[in-house]
DNA sequence: CATGGAACCTCTAGTGGCTAGAGGTTCAAG
DNA sequence: CTTGAACCTCTAGCCACTAGAGGTTCCATG
């Protein structure tokens, strides 16, 4: 009653996460060591469920680990200036989100225009095959995507 | 006048492509090994300069190095199928940044959502730290993100 | 022709966030 | 006591690069 322990297995079904995961959060540090049973098992106690969660949850929102660790870290200890640093993480996420979305429109809008054209009938005139051998970038709607629109 | 020689840094001045991934670009197969000077080092001829700027070009469509081969080798020989290929990789790569800008753009509103509610004066009281702690996701706008909404 | 510094060379390791597999051990149900 | 699922460690791979160490070559000056 006091503390029931968990094994990796029934802390990934609960949290929906891979246990090859489980064991890599533990082993950046960012799950805390758990205890181990007699044959050398992993056993998790509430602790770590409820730490799991927090930081499943944060990946959905794209939050990088690190950014994870230091929410975290202002959770653990809810003293003042915890509030602010939050609002900071969650506002620079926001940006980076949108900072992608805007590449990824232009793209998409380029790769639309690309697919549309098409061929017309001989391979020669294939547009696609065209505008990515193009130098002069002609063939683009907009130059806008030349400084690294990957990586989004 | 025959053909004169680029090095790897003026090969990469003119493509805008940083000297260690012409590098790299050759090593994976996806750039032609070069002749070399006497001394070893790299001499590059317009055929290299231009499939390059092809690569260079395809990248910032966003298409993966695997379909860039693809691509070149399309290119290289014109022969009947090649345009139905193109058009089949580049409608891949569409639907692919539709998914993704798909992803994003929930994603964006629940962490406006997240950001704008902030939190009211008390540190306990944070929403966003609320949020991501939140066993039953009960301050999400929608359960949609459960999947990866990462990765994107 | 000597010199010096920029540009080149190879090789290794790191990024982020996992995922997959080999080869072996432990646990729990029957 | 047996079986087989679940666990263990360790290594390597994914993608597309990027960074750095430590050494060599090139070429424009003096």
């Amino acid at each position: 009653m006091t503390h029931a322990t968990l094994s990796i297995g029934e802390l990934a079904r609960h949290t929906g996460c891979k246990v090859q995961t489980i064991r890599w959060y533990e082993e950046v540090g960012i799950l805390p060591v758990p205890s181990r049973t007699a044959g050398g098992h992993r056993a998790y106690g509430r602790g770590h469920l409820e730490r799991l969660d927090f930081i499943r949850h944060a990946r959905e929102f794209g939050f990088p680990l690190n950014a994870i660790r230091a929410l975290l870290n202002l959770a653990s200890r809810p003293d003042q200036p915890s509030c602010e640093a939050a609002h900071e993480i969650a506002c620079a996420q926001l940006a980076n989100v949108e900072s992608k979305l805007k590449r990824l429109d232009v793209l998409r809008a380029e790769l639309a225009h690309m697919v549309k054209t098409g061929c017309r009938g001989a391979p020669a005139d294939c547009r696609i095959l065209a505008t990515l051998a193009d130098h002069d970038h002609g063939h683009c709607l907009t130059a806008a995507h030349s400084e690294a629109i990957e990586r989004a």
